[in-house]
DNA sequence: CTGAAAGCGCTTACAG
DNA sequence: CTGAAAGCGCTTACAG
């Protein structure tokens, strides 16, 4: 900048002023200063510039999820990512793999290269580190979890409703014996989910059966063995409701190399693409992670423009999407256990 | 600072010099600073600290991928991560959506956060622009794609090689009607496969079919209507290539749509949640994201840290999986052409 | 409308 | 070992 100044023969101010389009500078100037700029490949330091600025907005954010290649957290990644983009915000994006300690020094990162705002999916259960934050007033938004020890924005999916359609759609159909596969327990929407179930029974006048349930799976493999040994139950389950995306990929995968994918319904919680190529087509309780990554980025700008008032919280709905695993009855699976056979056959 | 040093009764230089644990101290005065730091709960603000340090390193880099949330990028994006946090860098991340323009956006405002380096998946046929960048000698590794009209170091899965491999598998069984299905043909990556598929069938003694090859797909609602377009022809394939992700989507949701899923192999290029759970489980190449984004990372890094020499090129292998689609032979199709008939029954 | 000066929060020679 | 001063690249009152 200071070289675009001595180039155009005029002062640091001007300068400064003519790259920001703030006050009226002559034409003559103007011009001077961008040509100048031009010439140089001037490029104004947003972090310098930051410094000093009356705001002192960085015009970036971070983001601190679970894992950036999840499949939801992606597409929440994504979702943040269009509404910070009609601001000219950009983010920084981090990977806490559920581990308490690596949130806090993701956070610590970024609050230390000045961001304007952070959205979290929390890990562990005490979020009152970042009273620290909030002292420096640094707008946070919380996402598909909520805070616990703390209280801010949230924007979360209703896990127990989707749960609950889940639920309700196989006892509509006749299941009574429902298997519940789910994810680590000190995950909070893997509790809610895991509420939801034992309360949608409840509402149908159901006991859950403890037996049906199998939690802390989080992983394919893990999810697969609780499938084998659900079914090999001497009274197993008709139906199976796997509530992550890695445990319904454990779960789809377990019942094929059974054979068991035409006789066991199953309704997964959270979509995936494939899932209306499987056989049958998967049926899904399908979280809009696009929306809930919208939902929170446009709270946060609320926030950073100054918004004050009681947090919000944001319950985004889920959908039922049926394509096949989730419509098969219960007397499917009292047929013969061989596996291959065709469906309609059995 | 200034308070810590305030209430510590030390000069500014002291403070610097104990919180970034440089020269030597005397330790009842380091044990003044650090407890006053403690007490005002002072962070030490890295960008200022950027802008007046030596090596002006700003421990981040910038990302610029197609889409953050398509599962190839989001698992490159994770690799990079990892190498990054060994050194407790934290990334830039953005979406150019195969929009030239938008790729230019995020380059520059990366830079302006002054970024250490970046790592791009380029888009469009010209990346000289980043002349600039190279004269302010901001590091540039490129992933998954090599650039245009610039010459840096790249991490590039084998694509060709994969895909000889896809035509090699398919032809050993005995199929000579091999469809391909491609990405948009601008972008690198979708060419050399396409160019593969030739080359591969060519080394073989075969000649391409142009009727059997469909590009620019881009999408699964796309590519599902090249697959009905393709089998309804009067000589049709017996076996299909779909070069992307979800161009693999689309072609296995037509096939079981018309139950053609038996009947026609199918080989993918990329890997998938949910491949083994397909009926018959999806055969694909796979590429390895997670290898690439370390590669890149580390190259990135090495760059940083001043390493000089020609640009290098890393080529990461891919791998068949075989899961059943690409192991139908050519005369499944030759049964009659209806739907649903189970395995083995037709 | 324009410029000289101060200052954002730090680090870094330079004296002592 | 410690501190006073200068300066990183900018913006912002303040004069004129």
């Amino acid at each position: 900048m200071k070289e675009v100044a001595r180039l155009a023969g005029v002062s640091l101010s001007t300068v400064s002023t003519v790259i920001n389009g703030q006050r009226q500078v002559s034409p003559e100037l103007a011009g001077r200063v961008r040509e100048a700029a031009r010439l140089l490949h001037y490029r104004r330091d947003l972090t310098a510039s930051n410094l000093r600025r009356a705001d002192r907005l960085s015009a970036s954010i971070g983001l601190v999820l679970p894992d950036v290649s999840n499949p939801f957290f992606s597409a929440v990644h994504r979702g943040i990512e269009e509404v910070a983009r009609q601001r000219g915000v950009f983010s920084f994006a981090g990977s806490s793999d559920e581990d308490p300690t690596r949130e806090q020094h993701l956070i610590e990162a970024f609050s230390a290269r000045s961001v304007d705002g952070l959205v979290i999916a929390p890990t562990g259960d005490d979020q009152s580190y970042l009273a620290r934050e909030r002292e420096e007033g640094i707008p946070i938004v919380f996402v598909d979890r909520a805070p616990r020890q703390f209280d801010a924005d949230s924007v979360v999916s209703d896990n127990a409703g989707g749960i609950a359609s889940a639920v309700g759609q196989l006892l509509a159909i006749g299941h009574r014996r429902i298997g519940y596969l789910g994810d680590l327990e000190d995950i909070p929407t893997a509790a809610e989910r895991r509420a939801g179930y034992r309360d949608a029974l409840g509402e149908h006048g159901l006991v859950e059966d403890l037996q049906l349930v199998r939690m802390n799976l989080h992983n394919s493999t893990r999810a697969q063995h609780a499938v084998f040994d659900l079914v090999s139950m001497p009274n197993p389950p008709t139906a199976l409701i796997s509530a992550q995306n890695l445990i319904t990929v454990g779960t789809v995968h377990a019942l094929r190399t059974l054979g068991l994918q035409h006789r066991i319904a199953v309704i997964g919680f959270d979509d995936l693409l494939l899932a209306d190529a499987t056989e049958p087509g998967l049926t899904v309780v399908a979280q809009d992670a696009l929306a809930i990554g919208h939902s929170a980025a446009e709270i946060l700008f609320a926030r950073i423009d100054g918004e004050s008032g009681p947090p919000r919280r944001v319950v985004v709905p889920t959908s039922v999407i049926r394509r096949g695993t989730g419509e098969i009855g219960p007397r499917a699976s009292e047929s013969e256990r061989v596996g291959g056979d065709p469906p309609g056959v059995a």
